[in-house]
DNA sequence: CGGGACTTTAAATCGATTCTAAAATGACCT
DNA sequence: AGGTCATTTTAGAATCGATTTAAAGTCCCG
């Protein structure tokens, strides 16, 4: 009956994919990436994650998470967003989307690839090359 | 002969610039007005402004510089645009237009909007309004 | 179980930005 | 011009998120 979501992600893949990624799944490892990787996509700042870990009962530094969030991100698992000046976002949808941003909560959003279309891209500066496109819809509450 | 660049906006338009946004012309307001508002449109942060200023042999905290910088945004005059965790760009080109960011340099370059087209928008969360849409074509060094 | 490499940690540090409270300045009035 | 007062500037301290440090702890292999 699968107590909830989408999720499903069978026992502890999260082990299984920080082994494949090369990580050794430590303790904190694992309780971090379970947060993160069980259930739905998630945007998440250090800070959130540290709380939110510690209120799990998992007894990890912040500067573990921000380790971890800094590996999964050099493993691919995860991408990093920048919204906002002096605070980092770190999506776990790694696939090809882009997002929306409200200015008043900080809280991101996703937006499928489907339903926005970005053309006529000119070509990149002699010498470069792509290496991504970021689009980000701030919106704020209409009543502005 | 007019010794160089598109600038010509005539003499000190800035000091009727900085009164038509409610701001006192004050000799430090003037003298960043100058550095950014006259000649082609610019990407600066505040430590390098403060720099260019002093360069320039104006005596100008920091401190102001950053009051500066938020009042001219605040005012219309610029805009902010966040391209990486940790520093703000201020941008003197208030037009409809996006960016190309070089990931090693930390430069930034404008794409006119009519060399790119962002398409199908979704409609934004209930209760919200757009207030931007920001494209940021993150480029690198060919060989990466 | 034992050893060594990899991890985690608290604490110190960093760079960017903001805040503070005091000193300086600009604008208005006469 | 001079006086006045709100606005602005400033140096320095403080704050913020993030990173580094070096020491303590853990994981994995045989």
């Amino acid at each position: 009956m699968m107590s909830n979501s989408v999720s499903a992600r069978p026992y502890s893949g999260v082990i299984a994919r920080l082994k494949t990624a090369g990580l050794r799944p430590t303790r904190q490892r694992i309780a971090l990436g379970k947060l993160l990787f069980e259930g739905e996509n998630r945007h998440v700042t250090a800070e959130e994650l540290h709380d939110e870990a510690r209120a799990a009962g998992v007894s990890v530094s912040l500067a573990t998470v921000y380790n971890a969030l800094h590996q999964f991100t050099d493993a691919g698992l995860m991408r990093e967003v920048v919204v906002e000046a002096g605070r980092s976002y770190f999506d776990t949808n790694t696939g090809d989307h882009h997002h929306f941003f409200h200015e008043e909560s900080g809280h991101l959003e996703d937006i499928p690839s489907d339903q926005i279309r970005v053309d006529a891209l000119p070509t990149a500066p002699a010498g470069t090359a792509v290496r991504r496109v970021d689009v980000i819809v701030r919106v704020g509450s209409s009543d502005s």
